[in-house]
DNA sequence: ATGAAAGCGCTAACAA
DNA sequence: TTGTTAGCGCTTTCAT
C-alpha cells in the first residue's frame, strides 16, 4: 500500500497541493471552511508528510546529533536528558551517537551535517579530526560539553575542572590524608590534565609533597579503574587516598583495593567524579564531584539552537560543581 | 557559502550529472579517466552529496531507530552497541531514543517512519499505542527487542525470563533459603509477569510455599529496589532471600536492607538480572541472570535488515541465559 | 483566498 | 560509456 501523498489528499479535496500545504503549515491563511474539509480530509486518509520531503526542500531537517566518547558511559545519560528536553521544546530530535574513540567514526557524524542529514553536532569528544578545517565549506554547527578541545573556539558548556579537583584534594587533606594518588583520565587529554592540574594544585595549596608516581592514567572505565589501583598498589609507596577522575574508576579501584585486602574506607579513601547515578547506591556510597548535569545538556542545546538560528555568541558556560560528602571518605589512618 | 551540488561538480568537470552521480555509486560503470576526473573534481570542490535528497530520491533514509522504555538504563547500552554493529555493517545508521513510558512520545517517533525520516525502528518498550493497527497505511517495520508486546506479532529477540528466573530461584532453594521474596517489574506487563512466574514455578518446583504478599513491584529502577527493599521489611513477614527482576532493583533492595540493618549475603540473599556492567563491581558482587545482550542486539537488527530487504520472515529467537554466581547469595542463616 | 508552476539535489530509465 | 530527462513530495513565489 503506498504511502499518502499531498496530491492525493488535494484530488480528495478538489483542492491545489498548495492549499493542503497551507492548511498544515500555515492555517491563519485560508477560509474557516477550506481548512476544515482539507483538515477532514487529511484525517480520512491518514495522511502524514514525508518529511523528508519537507526537509529537503527547506534544507533543514529539525535533527541533531549528540556524538558522545563511548555510549557505556551512564554519565552521558542526564546530560542526553537535558539535551532532549530542550530539543523536544524547541522541536528537535536527538540522535546519541557513539564515537568509540575513533576518529573516523567522528568524521562520519560530522558529515552527516554536511550532508544535510542533521542540523548540527553536540560533541563530548577529546579531539576533532585533524582535517576538519581543510576541509571546503562552512564547519558544521557545533556545540562542545564537557569536554574542551583544544585547537578549536567553539560554544562550549563545561565545569571548572582544576577547582573542582583541588577542591576535592582540600576535602581530602582536612580529613588529615598527607598521601593522596590520583587515578586520572587519557594521559595528554584537556580534561585528564585539567583534573590533574587541579589535583597538584590541592596537594600544593595543603602543604603536601606531589609525588609524580602517584599519578596514574585510566580512560574513565571501571576496568580502567581496576588497573590503576593496581598499578598504584604496585608502586609499593604507601597512600590512603585516592582522588578518581569518573566515579567509573572510583568503583573499579575500590573493588580492586578490596580484592587486594584493603578496607574502602577504613585503610584507603576514595573520592570520585560526576556523581553517577550508581555513586549513591553503592556500598560505601560514594563521596563524589557532582557535575549539574541536566542543567549543562539544557545549556548546551540552548547554545546550538541559538547557532542555528544565525544567534551566534561565541560563548562559554562554566558550570558549579559541588562535592557530594558520602560514606567512601573516611580520617586518615593513625600512622603506626 | 552555498554548499557546493552535484551540478555544479558537473559544470566544472564538463560532464552530466548522472556521470558524476554514477561516479559516486557505481563507479565501475564509467570510463577510468572520467571516473578519475571527476573524482578529482569531486575532492577539489570539496562536494558532499546531499544525503537528504537522495534518500529522498530514493525513498529510503539507511537510518533506524532504537526506541527504549528509560535511556538511563544502563542495561541497553550494550544492546545498543550490538545492534550498531550490525547497522554499520549494513549500512545504517542508528538513533537512540526514550520513550519515557509515554505513549505519546512512541507515537512520535512511530511516525518518524511515517515521515519517512527513519525506515524502521527496534522497539524496547512495553506496549504500543493503542490506535496504531487503526492508523491506515502500512505498519512501520518493527523488530521487537528484550520484551514482548501484547497483542501484536512482530518479529521478536527475548530470552525465556520465567525459564531464568525459575532457574535463578532453583538455585537460591538449592543454598537453603526456603522464604525468597520477589521484587518484580512493573505490575501487569508481560515482562514482569513472566519473571514472576517463573519466579513462582521455581518455588513450586522446590517444594516452597507460595507467599503473594512476599513479591513486591517495581519499575526496574534501583529507587523502585530501595522502595520495595522497605515494602519487604515492612511486612514483617520473614525472609532470607530476595530475586529481584534487574540489578538496578537489586542494588537499590541491596542499599536499602543495609540502611535497615541487615548484612547482605549474610543475613539476606539477593539475586539480580541483567549482569549489568556495575553488577561485577558491586559489593557484594551479583549474582545475576545474564543476558546475552550484545548477542541479541546484533540479532535484532539482523531481523530488522531482513525485514527493511523485503525478507521477511516472522520469527521469534529466544536467547540462553546463565546465572552468573558471584557474592551475593549465601546459604540461609540457621533458623534459631 | 486560492491555484499554477517552478524547483530543492539527486537518481534511474531511456536514448544515443 | 555517457547524456537527457523526468520526476521523488513538498513549499513558495507569483498570478489570479
Amino acid at each position: 500500500m503506498k504511502p499518502v501523498t499531498i496530491r492525493d489528499v488535494a484530488r480528495h479535496a478538489g483542492v491545489s497541493t498548495a492549499t493542503v500545504s497551507r492548511a498544515l503549515a500555515q492555517p491563519e491563511k485560508l477560509n474557516r471552511e477550506t481548512l476544515d474539509h482539507v483538515l477532514g480530509v487529511v484525517a480520512q486518509l491518514g495522511f502524514v508528510a514525508n518529511a523528508g520531503a519537507r526537509s529537503f526542500r527547506q534544507q533543514s531537517t529539525q535533527t541533531i546529533i549528540l556524538l558522545v566518547r563511548d555510549i557505556s558511559n551512564p554519565f552521558y545519560l542526564e546530560i542526553y536528558k537535558g539535551i532532549e528536553e530542550v530539543a523536544s521544546e524547541t522541536g528537535y530530535k536527538v540522535l546519541m551517537a557513539d564515537a568509540r574513540n575513533d576518529e573516523a567514526r567522528i568524521t562520519t557524524y560530522i558529515d552527516m551535517v554536511r550532508q544535510r542529514q542533521a542540523d548540527g553536532l553536540i560533541m563530548m569528544v577529546r579531539k576533532l579530526p585533524a582535517d576538519l578545517a581543510d576541509r571546503p565549506g562552512p564547519t558544521p554547527p557545533m556545540v562542545v560539553a564537557s569536554e574542551a578541545i583544544p585547537g578549536v573556539d567553539l560554544p562550549t558548556v563545561r565545569i571548572d575542572n582544576a577547582a573542582a579537583a583541588q577542591n576535592a584534594v582540600a576535602y581530602l587533606a582536612a580529613q588529615g590524608h598527607r598521601a593522596i594518588a590520583h587515578i586520572g583520565g587519557v594521559e595528554g587529554e584537556y580534561l585528564a590534565i585539567n583534573r590533574h592540574q587541579g589535583y597538584v594544585q590541592g596537594l600544593q595549596a595543603a602543604g603536601l609533597p606531589v609525588d609524580p608516581r602517584l599519578t596514574v592514567w585510566g580512560d574513565f572505565s571501571i576496568s580502567a579503574g581496576r588497573r590503576a589501583a593496581q598499578a598504584l598498589l604496585d608502586t609499593g609507596l604507601p597512600f590512603t587516598a585516592i582522588l578518581a577522575a569518573s566515579d567509573q574508576m572510583a568503583i573499579g579501584a575500590i573493588s580492586q583495593l578490596r580484592s587486594a585486602g584493603h578496607r574502602v574506607p577504613q585503610d584507603i579513601s576514595v573520592v570520585g567524579f560526576d556523581d553517577i547515578i550508581i555513586a549513591e547506591a553503592f556500598e560505601p556510597a560514594l563521596t563524589t564531584v557532582q557535575q549539574p548535569r541536566l542543567e549543562m545538556g539544557r545549556a548546551a542545546m540552548r547554545l546550538l539552537v541559538d547557532l542555528l538560528h544565525g544567534d551566534a555568541h561565541q560563548q562559554v558556560l562554566e558550570f558549579e560543581t559541588k562535592l557530594i560528602v558520602r560514606d567512601s571518605v573516611a580520617p586518615a589512618p593513625q600512622e603506626t
